[in-house]
DNA sequence: TTAAATTTTTAGACTAATCTAAAAATTAAT
DNA sequence: ATTAATTTTTAGATTAGTCTAAAAATTTAA
């Protein structure tokens, strides 16, 4: 039986998955070591090691792209993350804002049993509480194309579904604002000058969002 | 602020808590080995670094005892490995033979808030799915209600909380004996004939003791 | 297309937690 | 009360993860 990944292994296969959004793009040493609040010597090391446990591809100076078991890895962690934050806010009562960090110690708990028992304990949901997809027991996600705020234009529509990063300060002011998951939203108008955004949602009527907030929010046809 | 435990510091306090039962009982570095499974070098390394730290007392060759904040430390995580359990079995209906391992590591996620609300959302359960009493957030046991030593029957056990009346000839005599208030006991077998009743105490070994002295010793569940 | 800037890797060192083997202290026994 | 057995500690090494400083490779730009 091959050994399970160390808290700090499973830290890096997380955050290799993030930063690299496609299958092809890679992920650099620095990219990394800034999103792991680590140095770049490091993070060099880490890789030849998890390299050579086959987690990850690496072409010197080229790097990373995770392996199909990489993957899979990554899947596990993020489901588990996900998982926890419905229940912290669906039965614990936190707020969207303040469940990443504990989720982010709770995603290393080692049990598939437990997770596939909170699965069904939440309902199975398929969205987490910042409309991030929850993948399966076998790694699957299932959701529709979505497409950043700040790419649409003029007269296109169609309904939050998620926050790009879950920055506590962004989360609160889309709290202030009253911009929420599940929203139905139109773009009215773009400044070229400022690429800000003015749009029309669902009851509020009609608001301006700067080019730092609609490039955060993520737009999909239908959930 | 001080910065907070690590894992293992977590496992060694717990450790020190679980054996030594009363405030007085030292607790042993091969004993402490042996419950953490390591070699005794390894603790005696440790016990110099809690002991550094205040966390217990320690005099060479003596054994350990916890402090103040020893002994905080170790009811918060007893505090959440009961809780968890509980969830475990009440909410994701885990059997209560399954939870102790999953609990293990649950036992280290750090957020009071968390502790609190999930405290709450079980409904502030006083005891875990095996009996065991859950410290509340102060660290306060609710200590069940206690029976007397002769009620009890074979592989029962328990603490010495107290002596039904204070025959200054019984505790002249229990304190020959080496009984004391704290000490964890467990009964090994019951004479049908005399009523008197074989016990084990924490260090003590085994012992007979008669029905004149088990019908005046009070015995609670353990912590 | 060389020079400059940037990125990545290597080299060497540090800390926490662990181990084995051996020495030292304590306790038990003859 | 010495000797024997046990317990505990020291000494020295090892592994995982990290760092700084410097070297090497690559990319960018003049």
């Amino acid at each position: 039986m091959k050994k399970s990944l160390s808290l700090t292994e499973e830290n890096y296969i997380k955050a290799i998955f993030q930063i690299g959004t496609t299958p092809e793009s890679n992920v650099s040493t620095n990219a990394l070591a800034d999103n792991l609040q680590t140095k770049p010597a490091t993070v060099s090391d880490m890789i030849k090691k998890l390299s050579h446990k086959k987690l990850i591809f690496y072409e010197k100076y080229k790097g990373v792209t995770l392996s199909a078991s990489g993957s899979k890895e990554a899947l596990k962690i993020i489901r588990k993350h996900r998982l926890w934050e419905v229940f912290l806010v669906n039965h614990l009562n936190f707020k969207w804002d303040q469940v990443h960090e504990i989720a982010e110690q709770l995603e290393h708990i080692k049990s598939s049993e437990l997770v596939n028992r909170l699965d069904d304990f939440l309902g199975n949901p398929t969205i987490d509480p910042h409309g991030d997809p929850i993948p399966d027991a076998n790694g699957q996600v299932q959701l529709g194309p979505s497409k950043l705020l700040s790419e649409m234009t003029s007269h296109e529509n169609g309904i939050i579904v998620g926050v790009k990063n879950e920055d506590p300060l962004l989360l609160q002011h889309l709290d202030k604002i009253n911009v929420r998951l599940g929203l139905h939203i139109e773009v009215t108008e773009v400044n070229d000058f400022d690429q800000s955004i003015q749009v029309k949602l669902a009851d509020l009527g009609t608001m301006f969002l700067s080019e730092k907030i609609t490039s955060q929010i993520l737009i999909a046809k239908n959930l």
